[in-house]
DNA sequence: GTCTATATCATGATAGAC
DNA sequence: GTCTATCATGATATAGAC
């Protein structure tokens, strides 16, 4: 995590971040990015046209990191179980040191999908072609049969969703006990890929 | 589904639910609520004092709609297996019929999670009464050794995380085909529940 | 590049007639 | 209860000096 607060354009970037992941894109005030930057309003507009511009490229860039090595993990050699718990651990070490990302990704997605869409088309994401990637492992009988749409389904599920509903994980779990609560995210890679490899790996 | 158009409140309630939903409290305009509603907007300040008043009572009812039925299901005399399944269908059962709810309440609360705390403290609903019925059918034999918790977040996850992200699904799954879409919706339950069960039934 | 000052506009909220 | 007209605020955005 580099800090890189030498020029202005940077700082501003960094600030930005902050502000829009904390309150959204409606919720944050171009003010409150300058206060943060350490400069003035004005500045904001000169070195990005607009609001909806600086936004944009946060949020562009958000999406970009904190999309997946997992095709890179999915077009390996490995067999399947190997594929899956390499997915299970990136992911949950990706959110556990960027717990932000789904609650902010999540919101801006709901309120204006169309930039996600543009960066998915840019990345030439195509899950079709994992999907035949499990489906050939089942059809060798490395796992059980079932839709192959439904496994991933599962799979991003169990991992994105506690630290996407975080709020809620923190009060009615623990009480907001953030000690007990960084316990829980550390426990979850192991128990997700027990609880994956319990319910899909052939049983004899 | 009962549309109770008469009077002016409940239009204005139906009204300002579908736009909250859509726009969140940030996005949400007055002016267009009112506008969904056939009034203007001193109508809106008249009945309600404020939007945040308007909004909270938006709020509060769609929590409570969507709040578990749950904790009923827990306290049942069914074992454990016949609970779980029954709590699967029940989510996804309410999900199909309103699939909003995630998205919405998952934007208020990483917004002002006060709103929900107070609801679920008025609800008295106290997660360690279920956890503790999971741990004894644990030790029962009935079911494999994992930290409730876990098994908890687990089966919410994978009950609510596709629903919470469908612009996301809608997309990267089915390239916005809704019917494709809707049915990937009605397979979740049978899915989910058989994933669960081949996942923390004891097998011989 | 950076600042101050200001234009422009949209929004939540209110006053007051009917 | 409902309307029109208006206010007060705060936001984005720009002009222009340095």
């Amino acid at each position: 995590m580099e800090t890189k607060k030498d020029s202005t354009e940077d700082k501003i970037l960094e600030a930005a971040k902050n502000v829009f992941v904390a309150k959204g894109m409606e919720g944050a005030r171009m003010q409150e990015i300058a206060d943060a930057a350490g400069i003035n309003k004005a500045l904001l507009h000169y070195y990005f046209r607009s609001k909806e511009r600086l936004f944009e490229a946060i949020f562009a860039e958000i999406i970009k990191f904190a999309f997946p090595k997992i095709t890179r993990i999915v077009q390996s050699d490995e067999p399947i179980v190997t594929k899956i718990e390499q997915v299970i651990d990136a992911y949950i070490d990706l959110l556990i040191k960027h717990p932000f990302i789904p609650g902010f990704v999540m919101k801006e997605l709901s309120r204006d999908p169309s930039g996600l869409f543009k960066i998915v088309i840019k990345f030439g994401l195509n899950p079709q072609t994992i999907f035949d990637h499990i489906q050939l492992a089942m059809d060798r009988g490395e796992i059980i049969q079932m839709p192959p749409r439904h496994l991933a389904a599962n799979i991003i599920s169990m991992c994105i969703f506690p630290f996407a509903a975080r709020p809620l994980v923190s009060f009615v779990l623990f009480k907001d006990d953030q000690v007990a609560l960084e316990a829980f995210y550390a426990e979850r890679a192991p128990v997700i890929k027990k609880f994956v490899i319990d319910a899909i790996v052939i049983k004899n």
